[in-house]
DNA sequence: CGTATTTGACCCGCGC
DNA sequence: GCGCGGGTCAAATACG
C-alpha cells in the first residue's frame, strides 16, 4: 500500500484492469462503519506518476488517521494534490490537463485546521470527485522499484 | 488470533 | 439472447 491515504482507513475490495489504461484499477473501501465511502484509484495511461483517485460518497466519521509527525502527515512524502471536479455533464475535457488544476492545498477534512472552508466546498457535492495525484517525489511509487 | 490484502468468480447493466 | 465492461463479494492467504 502506498501513503495514497487522504486521513482515512481504505480496504481494497476489488482490482480490475480496465482498457483504458494497461494497469490495473483498485477499488478500496472506507472501513469505518455506517461510512460507505468507495474510492477507485487508477493510474493514469501514460504519466504512470499520476494516479486518478475517485471518491465516491461522504465520510460520517472523523479522520482515521491523522497527521503524523511529519506535520501534515502523508503530505511530507507526498506532495502530490488533488483535483477535484463534478463530471454531471459531458464536458469533462478538462481533465486532458489536470496540471492546472493541481493545488497545493490540503482539502482533507482532517487536514484543514482552519475553517475547512474549501474542504466543505468539494463535500458539498459529495457524491464524485476526481483527483489526481501528480506524484513527483523519488518516491518511486510505481509498481516496484 | 485478528486484520488486511489478494485473486477469481459472479452479477448487473448496456449494446448489438 | 449473447457478449463485453465494470463493479462487488467472498474465501484464502499473508502479515503483524
Amino acid at each position: 500500500m502506498d501513503n495514497l491515504d487522504d486521513g482515512y482507513r481504505w480496504r481494497k475490495y476489488g482490482q480490475k484492469a480496465v482498457k483504458n489504461s494497461p494497469y490495473p484499477r483498485s477499488y478500496y473501501r472506507c472501513t469505518s462503519s455506517g461510512c460507505g465511502v468507495k474510492k477507485r484509484v487508477e493510474r493514469s495511461f501514460e504519466d504512470t506518476t499520476i494516479i486518478i483517485t475517485t471518491y465516491e460518497g461522504k465520510h460520517t466519521h472523523p479522520c482515521s488517521v491523522p497527521p503524523r509527525g511529519s506535520g501534515f502527515g502523508n503530505i511530507g512524502l507526498t506532495p502530490s494534490f488533488m483535483v477535484h471536479h463534478q463530471y454531471q455533464d459531458q464536458q469533462q475535457q478538462e481533465v486532458e490537463q489536470p496540471y492546472m488544476y493541481a493545488s497545493l492545498s490540503p482539502l482533507n477534512p482532517c487536514f484543514s485546521p482552519n475553517g475547512s472552508s474549501s474542504a466543505s466546498l468539494i463535500r458539498d457535492h459529495g457524491l464524485l470527485q476526481d483527483i489526481v495525484l501528480p506524484i513527483k517525489t523519488r518516491n518511486e511509487a510505481n509498481e516496484q522499484v
